[in-house]
DNA sequence: GCCAACGTTGGC
DNA sequence: GCCAACGTTGGC
């Protein structure tokens, strides 16, 4: 039973599109806590929703954690900040905007509506079935 | 330890 | 471009 992930990113630093391009990526750069203690409880295989934020404000796609977390080679090792790695599935055939999610009553409590600038939060799986369903998008 | 000032995120 | 939300910093 995997758990279910939404990370947000904005497109013109890193897009879904640019995931799909590269076959893996890097989640890195996320500097709070809460989202930090969001992918450290990621595991191997979790599905993730990618979220563009600003430009686009809609899901784009659908990604899975292929490393879990693990500390950004990159920082500091006493700030002790984490990545985890994620592949690409498939981009969502429709892509979910941000007003269609608010639009939905029962989305009204997900995190990306209630704590807009979290940047790594879980979603329910009803929530994750909800928007995967609102993307006209079915997991094989 | 409190809180005002400031910086950043991200929707509008 | 503005501003609300919220995290961080620094003076006291």
């Amino acid at each position: 039973m995997p758990n279910y992930w939404l990370v947000k990113t904005e497109p013109g630093e890193f897009s879904f599109e640019d995931l799909i391009r590269d076959k893996k990526t890097v989640w890195d750069g996320v500097r709070n806590h809460q989202a930090k203690k969001n992918m450290m409880q990621m595991a191997l295989g979790d599905l993730v929703l990618v979220y563009h934020s600003v430009t686009q404000k809609a899901l784009a796609g659908l990604a899975k954690v292929s490393k879990t977390a693990y500390p950004d080679p990159n920082d500091n090792p006493q700030n002790n900040w984490q990545v985890v790695e994620i592949v690409p599935v498939k981009a969502l055939t429709q892509p979910v905007s941000l007003a269609d999610i608010k639009a939905t009553p029962s989305l009204a409590d997900i995190a990306l509506i209630k704590q807009s600038r979290l940047s790594v939060m879980p979603l329910s799986a009803e929530a994750f079935n909800t928007l995967l369903a609102m993307g006209q998008t079915q997991i094989k």
